[in-house]
DNA sequence: GGAAATGGTTGGCCCGGCCAACGTTCCGAT
DNA sequence: ATCGGAACGTTGGCCGGGCCAACCATTTCC
């Protein structure tokens, strides 16, 4: 068959509804955003790991997928891959040990350059067809609009 | 454990990247809309199969999916649930039996009204927090940038 | 000391987008 | 007129990201 991503006639009403515009966006982006880690052998949940290891330095898995937003169950899956690329260390937290703490390598950090790199290109793309001012009041209303929903949902 | 959906830390950088803010945006209003839409015994594929039917009568079963932008093997499963609930009608077509000509019903309109309805409110929800002006000012935005990465991709 | 909370792990579900394979039917070019 | 390629419908499967439930080990709070 076909078989392609068709796009919807865009003389359908429900093509202007902002939910469908922002959803419809998103998908777009997401594409970007994937093939770009992609090409650096890594997906969302990655970079969004590695950054916060960075940032916060070792952490426990809880904390870490807390300051990440990423599910818990999800933190483990990952944290395994990446484990396994040698990208971060998991280490029993001796003082509870409960806890693993976990740390990026200096392998982990290289990767993660990498990564924000591919990422500013993909920004740039995304945001093409936009002037600098364009750009800027988007990301304005996307922030207020997600500021308003994230408190409480 | 928690277990909830953790909000990222704002002091990540990563948070302001504009296909972050998208996404994430976009989270949110599929949320609105998947539970708008389960109120009514719904899901996103239903309404867009229905208003489609509504828009441009009865057609088979690939030239719906072509306009409604969604997969033929997609588009099998959810008009396999709406012709179950009655909102739907699948005859084959006598001129060219490879097709199947989809109609809706009366209570498919029905249905579909019912789906309208909720999904303006879920409009109003979502960007609650915008003024008329900023509102329009977001939805050509987003408008730009959905056309810009339409054409091809 | 014992109940409750926390940490990690596993396994599974959902939605939406996609792909491959297959049988049926139709159409156009030779 | 035939025969190859195309279109149609269907099934079954994969992926990413978000989520939930259950479970055990450990720790904290009363």
């Amino acid at each position: 068959m076909d078989t392609r991503a068709p796009a919807p006639d865009p003389a359908a009403k429900w093509v202007t509804l902002p939910s469908w515009l922002i959803t419809q966006t998103a998908l777009h982006a997401h594409r970007l955003v994937t093939d770009g880690l992609a090409a650096v052998d890594a997906r969302g949940h990655h970079f969004r790991l590695l950054a916060e290891l960075d940032r916060i330095g070792p952490v426990s898995q809880a904390t870490l997928g807390r300051s990440s937003g990423i599910h818990l169950s999800d933190v483990v899956a990952a944290l395994n891959e990446l484990a396994d690329r040698g990208l971060v260390e998991r280490t029993p937290d001796p003082v509870d040990r409960r806890r693993n703490t976990v740390t990026i390598t200096a392998a982990g950090r290289r990767q993660l350059r990498r990564q924000e790199r591919r990422l500013a290109r993909v920004q740039e793309e995304l945001l093409a067809p936009l002037s600098l001012p364009e750009r800027e009041q988007l990301t304005r209303l996307l922030g207020e609009v997600l500021r308003h929903h994230s408190g409480r949902d």
